[in-house]
DNA sequence: AAAAGCAACAACCGCCTGCCC
DNA sequence: TGGGCAGGCGGTTGTTGCTTT
């Protein structure tokens, strides 16, 4: 029986699977560990391949935005790195999980409370939530200040504001929506946004320098709406028409766990327990 | 300068699911 | 239909390098 290699790879190691998926591509893995000469398990080749070697894995501090959305999906989906994952283009669940238990579980643990505890939650929708927007923005505020005394940073910052621009105006607020007058008040006005509806062709907007990929999460709240059962379409609906916003602008919020509701272009919601999003499409 | 503490990241482990025979 | 296998996923551990004392 031979001997099944664990631990650190080697450089010897990486150029041997790196070589074998370039030729003949990945999987089956454990075909891959034998033919390419590793003595590694086809698990331990797959992990390496796609968390460290592949070319579509982004290396790097994560962006202000990427740590938004993962706190954000995390909120609805809960330890589903995977899924979360699949949301940050060139992210791997294994990076993500990490960023979650190093960075936000420390942040718990300094206030002493447990991270999926509705306390650290409601820490999470009412002060790390906004206050990374409120850094998203500084930082874009930097790149435009500093355009303006630079003239070759002109570019850069024509792609950032583009970019940030449209990642603010789609996360929107943060609001407890047992207020609604809160909600009212914390509207934020998307009317500005042109191309709402390229959000939904999974193409993404931008290529722009942070690699946020401004379709991905909406493209998936319609997938997840189209998945909806009727039921809860229906109950959706009668959170819409029961909201005080409804009958003013066309426009409404609800407090379904969970629940999304996309009624065919003109307008949605995403709610997650007492965390609100309400957005309308142009 | 060295040791201890800590954070970040890489990798492994075990369980689960889906597919094929 | 059920057993075996491969791959995916989340939890956990090990390692490394940086910071602090």
């Amino acid at each position: 029986m031979e001997f099944i290699r664990k631990g650190p790879w080697t450089e010897e190691e990486d150029s041997k699977l790196i070589n074998y998926i370039t030729i003949y591509g990945e999987g089956p893995w454990n075909s891959v560990a034998q033919c390419a000469g590793l003595n590694r398990t086809g698990k331990s080749c797959r992990l390496r391949w796609l968390n460290y070697l592949s070319p579509d894995v982004r290396r790097g501090n994560l962006t202000l935005q990427e740590q938004f959305l993962i706190l954000h999906l995390h909120l609805r989906w809960g330890n589903r790195w995977s899924k979360i994952a699949q949301q940050l283009p060139g992210r791997t669940d294994n990076e993500i999980k990490n960023y979650w238990r190093t960075r936000i579980q420390k942040q718990a643990k300094q206030l002493n409370c447990d991270v999926n505890s509705n306390e650290f939650r409601g820490t999470i929708r009412n002060f790390l939530l906004p206050r990374l927007v409120d850094q998203i923005q500084a930082e874009s505020d930097a790149l435009s200040s500093m355009a303006e005394h630079d003239s070759s940073a002109t570019e850069t910052w024509m792609i950032a504001s583009s970019s940030q621009q449209q990642f603010l105006e789609k996360q929107l607020v943060f609001t407890d929506c047992d207020n609604d007058h809160v909600l009212a008040n914390n509207w934020l006005n998307i009317s500005s946004l042109t191309d709402w509806g390229g959000c939904f062709g999974g193409t993404g907007l931008t290529s722009d320098i942070s690699g946020f990929n401004n379709a991905c999460c909406e493209q998936d709240m319609f997938d997840d709406a189209e998945e909806e059962e009727e039921e809860e379409e229906e109950e959706a609906m009668e959170y819409r028409n029961a909201s005080p916003l409804a009958a003013a602008g066309g426009s409404g919020w609800g407090s379904v766990d969970t629940m999304l509701y996309y009624d065919g272009g003109e307008e949605g919601y995403i709610n997650n327990n007492s965390f609100d999003y309400h957005y309308t499409f142009n």
